[in-house]
DNA sequence: TTTT
DNA sequence: TTTT
């Protein structure tokens, strides 16, 4: 019978996306994002725990994301937990577990270098400033339904 | 700035809750539930793509699930991603994912043995028949919020 | 700035799925979807809180609540809060919310008439058992991807 | 038995949060959020589709509402839907849905006047600087674990 | 390892 | 490694 998997985050890039090109035009983004919770010990004293989510986005969504996001902005993320597992050198069974991004919203308002008054042209995906200007705001939540990868 | 760190599935359980009694009166059940996808690959053909969760219950929760969950039972669950971190004996960093489990909820109707009809008196955990009828639903859902385990 | 709209629901229908043909090849169920929510009063009593929700599916998935959902059948929903409004006959502005649902999944195991060993053929959209048999169940989660409304 | 109903937003304040001071200790607050959602329409044009959320926060929930937010504030909020129904001079069964927030998160980073270095002391719930700037952000998710609203 |  |  099907499932659900699902997966939010709210939180903050650790470092610039990684972003590789691969054969068949295939474009594959990896993101380090801290969710940070905080809370009171018994003694009442406050306390900051930081998760850190290895984020993976493919096609369309990695070339956003390699274009408008970097080190420190902060996201809303929907994807689905997905691990890989194989054999290490000692024989062990191992598992990674990464967050397969499904779609992404960027927050706390335009990050710079985007939107009509500051087209960013120095980007390898820079388009024209009128058509980064009209439309650039609705590529900040983008699904993957369009590429071709369903796992 | 917090943030948010939020998983949501549903699956079945692929074995009966693993449950530990440790000092101080704690209860940590250790739960392995599997979500299904299923999708057609380039071909038409129907794939079956099956993630395995490892969940961690703490406190009443464990107690419930030991009670209530065994292999194959269908599941809701809400929960946060948590990982541990430590070198392992060839001095390399590992990371194990887990899912701490904030709160559940049985799917697929009563489970055997539940509700006023017919009390579970062999369970470890059993509870007098009186006890069970009228408050045994309301347990089906589970939050946390009374445990002593912020992280 | 792009934003999230995202409602999850699990409960129980409280009738059958109302299905309207509509011209264009178009197709609409609205189902209405109870959640309980069971709590102590001050009194320490139990108090079952019900609420219904308005349920709107469109095109295939509308077609597949015909054929799969009933009274009494127990889903897991997602989708998004959508609201209409209008002046009514004494011009007063109002208001009306509905879940417009992007994608459900049937809980609790198989509905009778459904898998290979009971094809369902007695439903007006009943197939041929061999094409309801290797295709049925992954038809249980559906998204609306493919299906031409946007909002 | 138990069910599911859940609603995530993120959104932008249409207006200041409106707060009531109620008897008995209670305080609530109504904000107004937007969620934005563009599309392409079959002409290829950008469309943007606003939905308009009635949020009801209790508590001490409602405090810090009134003391940060305010209209344009941007912030990821989860609850769950909650209607009141009733009958209207015309005799007209009526139903208002709403957004019961169960926690919130302040977006975007830091509002202005909060925080050690400007502390906000203009506000009817304004609290010494030293006592706001080494709990303030820790307030910004607030479970509403501790008032006594189960409904 | 589940479920279908 | 982020953010506050």
């Amino acid at each position: 019978m099907a499932g659900v998997n699902k997966v939010i985050l709210v939180g903050n890039l650790g470092a610039d996306p990684e972003v590789k090109y691969l054969e068949g035009d295939n474009v594959v983004a990896n993101l380090s994002l801290a969710t940070t919770e905080a809370y009171k010990d018994r003694s009442g004293n406050r306390v900051e725990q930081t998760e850190w989510h290895d984020l993976e986005l493919w096609g369309q969504q990695a070339k956003i994301a390699e274009q408008y996001l970097k080190k420190g902005s902060q996201i809303y993320v929907e994807g689905k937990i997905k691990s890989d597992k194989w054999t290490d050198e000692q024989g062990q069974n191992r598992k990674k577990v990464r967050i397969r991004v499904l779609s992404f919203t960027m927050l706390g308002g335009k990050p710079e270098g985007m939107g009509p008054s500051s087209p960013q042209n120095s980007s390898p995906q820079s388009k024209p400033a009128t058509a980064a200007a009209p439309s650039g705001s609705d590529k900040m939540v983008m699904d993957d339904a369009d590429d071709d990868l369903p796992f």
